[in-house]
DNA sequence: TTATTATTTAAGCAAATTCTTAAATAAATA
DNA sequence: TATTTATTTAAGAATTTGCTTAAATAATAA
């Protein structure tokens, strides 16, 4: 950990820096590992579409997304663990929905999202 | 690809969700890209850093997150490939700053840090 | 009960990620 | 010119990711 000494470097912000980031520590655990569940095409997909459709089972997203089940299932699990989405079970069909902990956050990924295809279906 | 074939599926549901993901398809991978950057706590961290100090070299990064000169740099290297962060040369020194086009998301990111900050310090 | 259906779980593997150390650039200074 | 400084690049290793196929659960239907 060669530290470089920079001749102009500002001891002042980088100590100010340092205490940002320890005070917010905790939020950036937590906030980088939304990110990186919703930092995946398949997993930003399915949250794009419960939030469309309120719910829906890993058959139909199997279905829709053209993938396996058991590539889906592995999907729901993991945001399932992340605490972003919740099961409903309804007799041998399990339903997948939006947790409401991180909606807001995700909504505003949403709306972006279709401001991106808006722009790009100008293009 | 044993697609399962629920007996309560709702055609109709499923097509309307393929066409919906059909032509966000670009907008999900450009979406995807930048949220996979950003959901690494490191580049997070540096993200956050870059919106508050306007810019920084890997320098000071790597004196303030505590890590590796060469560690830094291939973060900056990935987020500047990624298209989310610029480089200014002044002298032997490199300033990397937020680049303009996906700033306003971003925003939005940070602000959410900062919600979930508060909220932790009350807790 | 036996078979079918919806889903999960487990094992395995290729590819991607993220660090480390060492070497290469390139600008500034002695 | 030789040395120091700031940064990048490259090679390598440990870990994680994201799929596949096959087997395990669990609810429903025959």
């Amino acid at each position: 950990m060669n530290t470089c000494i920079r001749l102009y470097a500002d001891p002042v912000q980088i100590k100010t820096c340092k205490e940002k980031v320890e005070n917010t520590e905790n939020a950036f655990s937590q906030m980088s590992a939304v990110l990186s569940l919703a930092g995946n095409e398949v997993r930003l997909k399915i949250l794009y579409l419960l939030e469309e459709e309120k719910e829906l089972c890993p058959c139909d997203l199997s279905d829709i997304l053209g993938m396996s089940i058991p590539a889906i299932s592995q999907h729901l699990r993991k945001m399932k663990d992340g605490g972003i989405i919740q099961a409903r079970k309804e007799g041998q069909t399990i339903f997948y929905s939006l947790k409401p902990e991180h909606l807001k956050m995700l909504r505003s990924l949403f709306k972006y999202i279709n401001e991106l295809n808006a722009k790009m279906e100008l293009a």
